[in-house]
DNA sequence: ATTGAGACCTGTCGGC
DNA sequence: TGCCGACAGGTCTCAA
């Protein structure tokens, strides 16, 4: 699930746990996962307080006392589980012995909070650099705006699009176009726009560079999907709400007044779903 | 320089 | 019920 704003909800929900503790102890259950945890990744944390969590894309990052900071990406089946103590309980600071078997990481907290990062398909990310040189990270350094961010808008986006020949799905899934997208948001930000995936990238500007309309609204439809999927994180209720294309092949449009039926494509190798009735800018 | 394909892992689901 | 292939919300590396 996480895309920018799953991985946002993360991070809320992680901050006051987090934020301001130090690590009492950290638990590697899994050592070798994919993501080359640094040599006593453990011990360089204990001790340290977390002074900020704070998210760039789809990473999350927390910066400890120690100037290091510790970098978390949630791959494609991450997610944390915070555990409180229980009120009027005493801690007896053992860790949770017995979890589930893709329960990697446990961090236990001196606020109290017990964290557990889970990750079946252990695509997840977990590493140590230092916070000076977080520019000089292959994939932060290279990131592109924050969408929600002023740094990302029209003129920008037609910028890093020229000369693309890729179809502007692919490109919106390159992170170093703009950060935080996924292949749920893409879809959907690409329906609000009206806007067919599979038009070339390059043709967000003129020839002249300038940005189009196209790139105008592009960016507007991005913001208000991310904006509006972040604030559904916030009700429970509506966290399952239906997507407006996405894994909705065969169904009907939900664009008033369109009666297409939702096509699915494969580009770059994944699923893209549209509706080629009014996604034809 | 850009792009697509393959790789990394495990789980789930539909079809036979 | 059991097996098998296709597919899954991410990103890296490699070859063309």
């Amino acid at each position: 699930m996480p895309e920018l704003p799953e991985v946002e909800a993360v991070r809320r929900e992680l901050a006051p746990a987090m934020r301001g503790a130090r690590f009492r102890r950290v638990i590697v259950r899994r050592a070798g996962l994919r993501t080359l945890f640094p040599d006593r990744f453990a011990a360089r944390l204990r001790g340290r307080t977390v002074r900020g969590l704070v998210r760039r894309g789809k990473y999350l990052l927390a910066d400890l006392s120690s100037g290091e900071t510790l970098l978390m990406h949630l791959g494609m089946s991450g997610s944390f589980q915070v555990d409180h103590p229980a009120p009027g309980r005493v801690s007896i600071g053992v860790a949770k012995d017995v979890g589930d078997a893709h329960d990697h990481v446990v961090f236990q907290m001196s606020s109290g909070a017990t964290i557990t990062f889970n990750d079946p398909r252990r695509f997840g990310v977990m590493d140590l650099v230092p916070s000076a040189a977080l520019d000089q990270h292959a994939a932060l350094g290279a990131m592109g705006p924050e969408p929600l961010s002023r740094d990302f808008e029209p003129q920008a986006l037609a910028r890093v699009c020229a000369g693309r020949r890729a179809p502007i799905k692919v490109a919106l899934l390159d992170q170093r176009v703009v950060a935080g997208l996924g292949n749920i948001y893409v879809s959907e930000a690409l329906h609000l726009a009206h806007l067919s995936p599979r038009r070339p990238a390059s043709r967000m500007a003129r020839p002249s560079g300038t940005p189009r309309e196209s790139a105008v609204h592009l960016v507007r439809a991005i913001k208000t999907t991310l904006e509006r999927a972040i604030e559904r994180q916030q009700n429970p209720r509506y966290r399952s709400a239906r997507f407006r294309v996405y894994d909705r092949e065969g169904q009907p449009c939900v664009t008033t007044g369109c009666d297409g039926a939702i096509k699915r494509i494969t580009q770059a190798g994944r699923s893209t779903f549209y509706c080629p009735v009014c996604q034809t800018g």
